[in-house]
DNA sequence: CAGCTCGTGGGAAACGTTACCCATTCCATG
DNA sequence: CATGGAATGGGTAACGTTTCCCACGAGCTG
């Protein structure tokens, strides 16, 4: 019953020695190097292939490259994320490269932590989704190891970004809210009081665009905005607020789907109805969104296409480390459901 | 604009230098091993504080441990694996490893694949989240590295497991609709073919589970389960095919929450309420389960205590690699919310 | 005081892979 | 036929850490 002595490892000697040729050899077939024939290259693969071996990534990271790239999620629960991850694999999917999620990355420490963690493991290159750590850190990652920022505003000289345009997503709502005839539109937005991140953060961007669009359809005066945060307690609260207004608001801008929900459940305590009587706004168009008993018009942020360009450009980066860093914007869509309706005269 | 010529890594050599003592002597410190004296301790993390050393992992992988430990999710969509997470986390915060997810392991030949990757990065434990390979596969795996499988019937001589009694958990949902007073209670089960796993996978423990438990209360000859998967979609097809019978089933248990969010939609598509004219009910307690616009009563797993339960296995196993292997069985729990109400009479 | 043991510290050889550089062979060129 | 260069293959020293051993001295025991 005891399991059988634990076999060693296939090393590359093992292959060599099989092959008859050289570790060397059997190094450069492995990284498709200069300096090996076809006849050997076929020989090599005959004999990897025979005794199964297969590269020992601890061993390469001592000399240079892991094939690990990691990814740093917030929170693996917000459903916008695993579209992003989806994007990351498939990019890398016929590459040597494998990716490693680290989870748990609520709060500026805890996100150190991982980020250390995954440097320390030697991984070739790293996404950082929605951080929150300063740029300062963000910075001193990058001068370890490559870098891509994804969902955060501004650059630097140091990472590439790969970032959704809120100012524009917000304006989709806003727009699509007051060709409904809505004028009374509200906002939901995550407070935000580092003043360090304040202008690089998504919500931020958000709420400015809310702001322009309101004016560029000159319900500048109708601006309300609430601050909570982006979850689902907050969305009740800011809600509570909203609906305790002396002229309350027709439609409301949720910040994100999350805040949405608990907009939901306010407004159901409340006895009202939505759309019938407020019109509702998500943003990030997660699965939660498009559950047909809550149906809510909200903003598609393309998670895919934001995961493939961070792992195009973290793959540039790897190649070519000195290459100036480059911003990338996506464009987001609106995707109308039945949250959202005329207003009432 | 160049950055700063990139420092070298410090390593436990610059440490040792600096605290005038051998490499050896900062390795034993590191690992709290036995044969250096409390002064030299202190002398050698004051070192290690000033210089800002951390262990590189790769190295350390070379001659034993990484210190990381792999998960292997099926699916990071489904809400209930989080759960999972965060208990595996927790248990492993105040020790040296770090926990690392898997993406993208849908089906077995990414599952294999992720796997894999694992061992070569040479970490130390894997916890692997009901995975659909093969035994043969999962032992393979369990007789290179310490690995626990969570979510999945079944013992195995090599490898520890932690499931939920699903058995317990149909039976629950069964006896509270039989006390409503509902008969016609219909399921929507997970087929599942490969004869090698059958026996083993919670989706065919669940419906066993609402088999016996009508047999239990007298309604074997009620017993109606349609087979589709574990997805909307399936719950979809399923409904629809339930909604077709001569006689309408009064209840609907959904194999998982997932399904009953795609009953709700056939369900809606019938003009059919929830719970006036059909009680319904999920499993998993996922967040969907608890919106309150959905409000579906369910099964919890308690998924904390599943990854708490796994953590403790596998440092277990990692420290004393011989033991005989255990299987944890947790109980779950019912939640009762607005789904599920009164047979009509 | 000889012979042990115990506590403390260090030397050096791994671990598996890659990168640098050198050696050999072969062929084309003058 | 001598020379040069390209193509091919290998020897070997790293990379950072751990582990096995040995050395030394102090404090005991008989």
């Amino acid at each position: 019953m005891e399991p059988p002595a634990q076999s060693r490892r296939v090393t590359i000697v093992d292959v060599a020695r099989h092959a008859q040729v050289s570790t060397t050899a059997v190094s450069k077939v492995l990284r498709n190097a200069y300096g090996a024939s076809p006849a050997m290259r076929e020989k090599v693969q005959r004999s990897i292939a025979e005794l199964g071996y297969r590269p020992y990534a601890a061993a390469r990271g001592l000399r240079g490259q892991t094939y690990t790239i990691g990814i740093m999620l917030p929170d693996i629960r917000n459903p916008f994320f695993p579209d992003i991850v989806d994007g990351v694999t498939d990019w890398f999917k016929d590459t040597d490269y494998q990716v490693l999620l680290g989870p748990g990355c609520n709060g500026e420490e805890a996100e150190a932590r991982v980020t250390e963690a995954m440097v320390d493991r030697g991984m070739d290159g790293l996404i950082l989704v929605a951080p929150v750590s300063p740029r300062s850190h963000l910075e001193h990652l990058a001068n370890l190891v490559p870098t891509v920022v994804v969902g955060r505003h501004g650059h630097s000289p140091r990472y590439d970004t790969v970032a959704d345009d809120d100012i524009a997503g917000a304006a989709l709502i806003v727009r699509h809210l007051a060709d409904l005839g809505h004028r009374r539109i509200a906002h939901i937005e995550h407070l935000e009081t580092d003043p360090t991140r304040i202008a690089e953060m998504p919500n931020t961007q958000r709420s400015e665009g809310y702001r322009r669009a309101m004016r560029e359809r000159g319900l500048a005066d109708e601006t309300d905005i609430v601050s909570t945060s982006y979850t689902q307690e907050g969305g009740y609260l800011g809600a509570q607020q909203l609906l305790a207004r002396k002229r309350r608001p027709t439609a409301i801008f949720a910040g994100s789907d999350f805040v949405a929900m608990g907009v939901l459940e306010a407004l159901a305590e409340a006895k009202l109805s939505v759309p019938e009587d407020i019109s509702l706004t998500g943003y990030d168009n997660t699965s939660f969104a498009a559950l047909r008993s809550i149906s809510l018009t909200s903003v598609d942020q393309a998670g895919n296409d934001i995961g493939a360009n961070a792992a195009r450009l973290l793959l540039d980066r790897i190649t070519e480390r000195g290459r100036p860093t480059v911003q990338v914007k996506l464009s987001p869509t609106l995707i109308v459901r039945n949250s959202t309706a005329p207003a009432a005269r």
